[in-house]
DNA sequence: GAACTATACTGAGGGAGTCTCAGTTTGGAT
DNA sequence: ATCCAAACTGAGACTCCCTCAGTATAGTTC
């Protein structure tokens, strides 16, 4: 329930800016995918050769850190949305987009739990993202539905709390065993309609 | 990925110690609710009346401090199953269990994810108790399947993966909007058969 | 190319938390 | 009354978070 615009990490104007903040986040996606979401803060400005304090003038928060380190990834996934709405198989067009999906949010340990917050949490740098990532889904999701593949009572919002639930037990079986794709399957086959057409 | 015996806390025989353990556990609860399995244990030892070096006595790490303060809710979630294995309706019997289990799992933020860990990493206090819960999960729902009830290809880890996702969904939402009850119940509706005999 | 200034960088330092251990106290047995 | 294993204490070393006063410099302007 954080109040107020959130700090949306903005890539700096002078070239010694530009370059520490490229190489921050070069070593926030190494320490994160190494560490979780968790990984000590001085660490990264440390490996990318900075002083903590330069860290925190380009990232003033860690969730500022996080959302710049997902964000391409994000609006890859929302691009790849829109390309499979106009798919003829609108549950396969779904399902491939919830496997993509489910694989993002699990890059790094305390990932997914961070964009379940951000979901519903205005004040946090990655709700604008998670929010088009909402729309789009629930785009493939009314198409699935409409064709009669997918239960018609089924939410947006149910929809991501069993997207990201999936990508919780993915994220907590990493790196070795991989439980996720057999979750996932199950869900979807969980929701497609029980009596299809004839 | 933990080696040798976890520590299992054991109520101490002197009656200070015993006073103490006893403090200590009922400030841990109160915190743990309040804050998360991430409390301060110097916070809890200060509200317990003891110095910190009491309750590391007793709690050599956070693991075994949360294995304490959750081991009589396993408990009786185990007792539970094997009084529900009676039941004439299986499907009943399982989904009145999981319901249970997933408001134990949720019991407070951060319990699920040790849980979850704790089921695969015998290096981990909670190790043995989620051995029994699962034990105990497992002929429930072998007995659902042997119904005819739930799909047979299930199988025992799954159905704590998704007793798990269920959990930490929960666990996310509190204590405002509360998402589980939903998703548990597409997630049974999911795994139920198919095509229930006529 | 010198002067200027907004932008950017630095790292010491205060605060919070974890965990250890050398020294001290005490419950309960003999 | 004596004894000692069990239990307690809290200072201190460590790690991490985050801030801010002081310093440096990229890029602009003349």
């Amino acid at each position: 329930m954080t109040t107020g615009t959130p700090h949306i990490a903005q890539r700096p104007k002078r070239a010694d800016g530009r370059r520490n903040y490229d190489a921050i986040l070069a070593a926030a996606r190494t320490a994160f995918e190494a560490d979780g979401s968790e990984a000590s803060l001085e660490n990264i400005a440390a490996r990318a050769g900075v002083a903590i304090g330069t860290l925190y003038r380009h990232f003033p928060t860690r969730a500022s850190l996080v959302e710049a380190a997902t964000r391409d990834g994000l609006a890859d996934l929302v691009a790849r949305a829109e390309r499979l709405a106009a798919s003829p198989d609108p549950l396969e067009a779904l399902s491939e987009w919830m496997e993509q999906a489910v694989r993002h949010f699990s890059t790094f340990r305390g990932l997914v739990g961070i964009l379940a917050q951000s979901m519903y949490d205005e004040g946090t740098p990655s709700h604008a993202m998670c929010n088009a990532m909402h729309r789009s889904g629930a785009d493939l999701l009314r198409a699935a539905q409409a064709a009669g593949r997918v239960r018609p009572d089924l939410t947006p919002g149910e929809l991501f709390d069993l997207l990201s639930g999936a990508a919780w037990v993915r994220e907590q079986s990493l790196p070795d065993r991989d439980g996720s794709p057999r979750f996932l399957r199950l869900v979807l086959e969980g929701i497609t309609t029980r009596n299809p057409e004839p």
